[in-house]
DNA sequence: AAAGTTGTCAACCGCGAATCT
DNA sequence: GAGATTCGCGGTTGACAACTT
């Protein structure tokens, strides 16, 4: 059987993209909006394959792109993102608006990964250096800590070690990023109806409470302390608070 | 100034998932 | 339900720039 090719290598260009290449990229897109990108290339009249458009159309020239250096703040969200979901790059960056899961994971690997090294710290597990191997192993088998890399083997997990996870005394990623709660509560699929919190939508919220950051002192809006209804520090990363863990919400796009 | 080394990042590749027929 | 097609993701590569010797 085998798989077709995405398109006909001998008539597609490759490499760098020329000016006139991004201009009718962009002028078809305009023209027509997103998606069938296999036929995208023919109809507007590029010589590219598909994928490579999507790329390109993701990745540079979308005009939603924040371009420039990231800042301190988007670097520490990245460390913090990256030691929950691990190599997960589109969820990351579906939580840094203007930022592309590409741009994230070339950060990363040119960056934050030395900046990590440099304090000791192990960019792979986000444990210290030199840990013994031992207690990382014993660790990694009795948290809960939810790996997207391996989302099959660990939806048994999920399910059979719910009783756990909520008699957990110590989340070691919580240990590792205090400001963030982890709290994790396996609940029935998502449902219309929401507390009036969450009915204001995150239109209306400042950055750091779409970020789940409600009480943090970047907040710039008085929501957090009021709408969560919830007694602790308020945060609702990745919603875990509404009682949902969909990842797939992550995604912005 | 030239050569060698290192860093950066745009782009490609292959695979799995999702969707279509 | 099976096979084909398309999309999207993550890992990797390679060209170029910047820096060092």
């Amino acid at each position: 059987m085998g798989r077709s090719p995405c398109c006909e290598k001998a008539h597609t260009n490759k490499g760098a993209w020329t000016k006139e290449e991004d201009d009718r990229l962009i002028a078809y897109i305009r023209a027509h909006g997103e998606g069938c990108w296999r036929s995208l290339p023919k109809a507007a009249g590029l010589l590219r394959c598909g994928k490579s458009c999507r790329l390109r159309w993701i990745n540079y020239l979308r005009p939603d792109l924040k371009r420039g250096n990231f800042t301190e703040e988007e670097d520490e969200l990245i460390i913090k993102l990256h030691s929950l979901l691990g190599n997960k790059w589109s969820l990351i960056a579906g939580r840094l608006p203007g930022r592309t899961d590409n741009e994230i994971k070339n950060y990363w690997n040119t960056h934050i990964r030395r900046k990590l090294l440099n304090r000791g710290i192990d960019p792979a597990t986000h444990r210290p250096l030199h840990e013994p191997a031992q207690e990382s192993a014993v660790a990694a088998t009795t948290t809960t800590t939810i790996s997207f890399s391996h989302v099959k083997e660990e939806k048994d997990k999920i399910i059979c070690t719910t009783a756990a996870v909520c008699k957990e005394e110590k989340n070691p990623i919580q240990e590792r990023c205090p400001d963030l709660n982890l709290e994790l509560r396996i609940s029935l699929p998502y449902q219309s109806q929401q507390p009036e919190a969450m009915k204001t939508g995150a239109r209306g919220l400042c950055f750091a409470c779409r970020l789940g950051l409600q009480n943090s002192k970047d907040c710039s809006c008085n929501l957090g302390s009021s709408s969560s209804g919830s007694s602790n520090s308020g945060y609702d990363f990745l919603a875990t608070k509404s009682g949902v863990l969909d990842y797939r919400s992550l995604e912005m796009k």
